[in-house]
DNA sequence: CAATAATCGATTGTCGACAATCTGCGCCGA
DNA sequence: TCGGCGCAGATTGTCGACAATCGATTATTG
């Protein structure tokens, strides 16, 4: 069995986990790290310290961080190194205006669905949101926004959409949570989800693309001035 | 510094030797193997026979492997196999629902950017594809539909744009690939492109609208006729 | 002193062997 | 005969060591 776990003094949240595969679970825990700022944006990923960190070898870190290069988080060189992946400007214009558009698509499946329990969902989703941000909970609140959208795309049984969603998420995780990290406060707002949601369950599909277009926008704007001037340093996949 | 992924050139007479990296050169012999119909939809791809047959030791081939996962063109099963993907009717239908929402939101960054360019591009690239109509090669009509809708994406310059469909291209490019192989005739039309690009060129983005729709449309029910009843026997992705 | 070549450390790429797990088949008992 | 059990083959998962490549530093030379 030389998949014992080794001593690691200390820590040791995780006893053992050698049931599913360890690319899975570090590729859970590589993700986890970069979004909760443990390893900033731009700075590089080394193979070696890393599976010694975990306790395991470089060959299933080495697909964990394949993962995660194919999740847009890292970015790597051949033979010369890995990076966390550190957004520019347009690269998160570029995902708000993914997102106008992926969105309404997501309500139109929906709709053509008359799904009833998509809206008690929604609504149940929204005030787990709305909670957090009356808690004053960032960190809880952005985790809560992500499901919020989140659950739209789910509820869309789109596989094909979701899995685009998914392909961005992280990458808006990222950029969210640094931003938190150095503005301090931000988190979500409220009034931009009262608006969002009252229209999604309106029916009105036009009013709804405006506002997730407005919703965009402002997020978007918000954001933007944040990065401007400070130019990508690891490259931006 | 700018990450530059490695040039993959559409050419393929440039035979690249394997010293750049291995990983790189056996996802792109691996996806046109899978893409030419040399492995079948559903058939069993095994890591010990395939890197004998690269003459390459199975830690780059699985590397390539997971590449090709994420490409969504395998489906692996932890200690079991991997398999090629054989899409069902329901996969093709999202794919083509996608395609009507990308491929308008293309236009529409295209439109805003007033790339003037971009007409005399797509006509070339619609007067490659009538070319290959013309001549009956099918295989050759199908890459050349696909560049042409490629251009499109690629004329955007939205960088996440491009990389959503080139993770939708290759599902397509394996499906139109195994209907043309079992149905012997069929490849692209002309008169559908003709009124694509038509609409295209006339800045009329709502008839545009219309027009990817019904294209989509009519892609979606020619090609759904062929899986019904075919139950996908290796999941789905 | 500047420009170029050689060298060294760091990091990733690759390999072959061993371990863990799944699947199908044969065996045994009721 | 039938159903559960265990064994063997096949396949993937993991490991540790070795080789190739890159970047920077240093030595060399005009």
């Amino acid at each position: 069995m030389t998949v014992e776990a080794k001593g690691r003094a200390g820590g040791s949240v995780v006893a053992r986990v050698p049931k599913a595969t360890f690319r899975a679970h570090i590729a859970d825990a590589l993700r986890a790290a970069i979004l909760n700022g443990n390893i900033e944006p731009g700075a590089q990923v080394i193979e070696t310290a890393l599976a010694e960190q975990f306790g395991v070898s470089r060959g299933p870190l080495r697909e964990a961080m394949r993962q995660l290069i194919d999740e847009g988080l890292l970015v790597a060189v051949p033979y010369t190194g890995t990076h966390v992946v550190d957004l520019s400007v347009d690269d998160v214009r570029e995902i708000y205006s993914m997102r106008v558009t992926l969105e309404i698509f997501a309500f139109e499946q929906i709709w053509a669905r008359r799904d009833q329990a998509f809206r008690r969902e929604l609504v149940a989703r929204h005030d787990a949101l709305t909670a957090c941000i009356d808690a004053q909970d960032d960190a809880a609140s952005i985790i809560a926004e992500l499901q919020l959208h989140g659950f739209v795309y789910e509820a869309t049984g789109h596989k094909l959409l979701i899995r685009t969603w998914e392909s961005i998420r992280g990458r808006l995780q990222l950029y969210w949570a640094a931003h938190h990290r150095a503005h301090g406060i931000r988190g979500p707002r409220r009034e931009g989800h009262d608006r969002y949601v009252e229209m999604a369950l309106a029916d009105d599909i036009e009013a709804l693309k405006a506002e997730i277009a407005d919703h965009m926008a402002r997020g978007g704007r918000q954001t933007e001035d944040f990065l401007r001037g400070r130019p990508a340093s690891a490259g931006t996949a």
